[in-house]
This record gives structure tokens, sequence and C-alpha cells, in this order.
DNA sequence: ATGTCACCTGCGAGGTGA
């Protein structure tokens, strides 16, 4: 099965972008992250009359993610666990049957952190720590999952154009890189990096100062697989096609093949 | 490069977030 993971930067005014998409790759499972819209804005039935199931965590203005999916969903869970204060809607979860058992995929917004110097630096690495708690938790079921999405996060100076540009950003600050080393380290596996190894492969680049064409991209889009979700990955892809498209999201798809 | 884009309020253009 083909699952996906696209920041849409917003289901408004990218609804034609992402049914043109959709028609062509084709995934079984989409996260989508940064639809901008509330439940209700956001338009499942066009999805559905294309033979999608529709799963919503949606937030007015900002943030919000959700899954497609071509399988019915067993289970939604929505938010991450770990504080009841949070309002930003930013995690959403999906279990699925397959003919070999059960497959769950986690769609995550994770906070960008900037300027650090504010409070949302320490929300940022907070969300961190309360993802890595819920992932130890999942790692106890001990079975296939991915958890997908932005992470806001580069995790080594091969995934910028230039590193020393980057250094003070939140998505490049040690702190931050340390903290998605512990995550990985509990025993995920980046799906992309298993299957790829070249430098410079980028999943955002930005609307300003003509990043796109100067190929000055970050890749902060990634799927995380649990062990028994890496013994069955078949590929990992990044789709920078879409980044060349009329009123393009910053951020392009990346596509991971798993053998259910 | 102070560079662009999306969304909100609310009807014009500035504020927020990325």
């Amino acid at each position: 099965m083909k699952i996906a993971t696209w920041n849409i930067n917003g289901i408004k005014a990218r609804l034609e972008t992402v049914q043109t998409w959709l028609g062509s790759a084709s995934p079984d499972i989409a996260c989508f992250q940064e639809i901008k819209s509330v439940d209700e804005g956001f338009p499942a039935e066009i999805f559905e009359e294309i033979g999608y199931n529709v799963a919503v965590h949606g937030q007015k203005g900002f943030n919000g993610v959700a899954i497609l999916s071509k399988l019915p969903f067993d289970e939604v869970i929505r938010g991450l666990p770990g504080d009841p204060d949070d309002a930003q809607s930013r995690y959403i979860e999906g279990v699925f049957s397959v003919p070999s058992g059960v497959v769950r995929v986690v769609d995550i917004y994770l906070p960008n952190g900037n300027p650090t110097d504010s409070e949302k630096f320490p929300y940022k690495l907070a969300w961190m720590e309360r993802l890595k708690a819920r992932v130890k938790e999942l790692l106890s079921y001990e079975e296939p999952f991915v958890i997908a999405g932005d992470y806001n996060v580069i995790p080594t100076p091969e995934d910028v154009y230039d590193p020393a540009a980057w250094i003070s950003d939140a998505l490049f600050r040690p702190e931050t890189r340390a903290q998605y080393q512990k995550l990985v380290n509990l025993g995920l596996t980046d799906a992309f990096r298993a299957c790829h190894d070249e430098p410079h492969q980028f999943t955002f680049w930005d609307y300003q100062a003509g990043a796109w064409q100067k190929n000055h991209g970050i890749r902060i889009d990634h799927l995380l697989l649990s062990p028994q979700a890496a013994d069955r990955l078949v590929s990992c892809d990044i789709d920078a096609e879409p980044r060349g498209w009329e009123k393009p999201s910053d951020h392009v798809p990346v596509v991971m093949e798993l053998a259910v």
C-alpha cells in the first residue's frame, strides 16, 4: 500500500492542486498537514467521490491535519495525548485492517518553534517530548505503524542546502535535532533514508528569494516506521514535481510503499 | 534581500504565522 505525507498549506487555496496530485499519484492513504480549516470547512465529499474515507482534526485559520484513506477507518484518535490544555490541532491517528493484520498511521504537524526566544520554542520541544511518550506506548503494541508528517526538523546537515544559514533556526537548532534523535533512537526507521543516502534531497522550498529556482531547500517532511513497518518497507520517494506547478504548496509529497 | 504566500477581519489593508 502507498502511504503519502504532504503539507498542503491550506485546503482552500490548494484544492485543485491536491485533486490533480491524488488523481495521478493515487495513494492508498494520504496524510495532509496545515489544512488551515475547521472540520466543517474541509471538503470531505469531494474526496469521498473519488473513493476516499476522510478523517479531519481541524482548527480555524491555522494548523489542522487530515487523513484520506481508500481503506475504511477501524479507529480514529484526534489530538496528541499529554496536555489537555493544548488547543492546537496537530495530530490524528487512523487504524486500518490489511491482509497481514493491522496498520496504524499517525499524521503529525510538529510545531515550527520560531522565533526561538519566544514561548514557541519550548512549546515545540515539549510537544516532541509528548510525541516520544506516545511513540513509546505505540511501540509496546509491537505492531506496524507509520508516523508521517511535517516534523519541522532538519535531521542532519545533509538535509539542508546551507547548514550555516539555518544553525540558529528552530528547525535545525541542536536542541531540536537532539530531541528528534531521541525519538528515532526509540527504534524508528526514517523511511526515506532507509532507501536513499544521497545528500540534498529536499521536501520544502521557501516561497521567498527564489528558493525553488536555486534549490535552496530543506528536508523536514518525514515518515518514521516502527520495526514491524520497517520490515515491510518497499520504497520511499520525494515527489518534487508539484513544487513547480501553478499555485504550489511550499512543501512536496513524500510517498512510501508498504507491503501489507 | 525588508524578498512570498495563506488566512483572518470585514470591505480595505494590516496582523499573524510560516
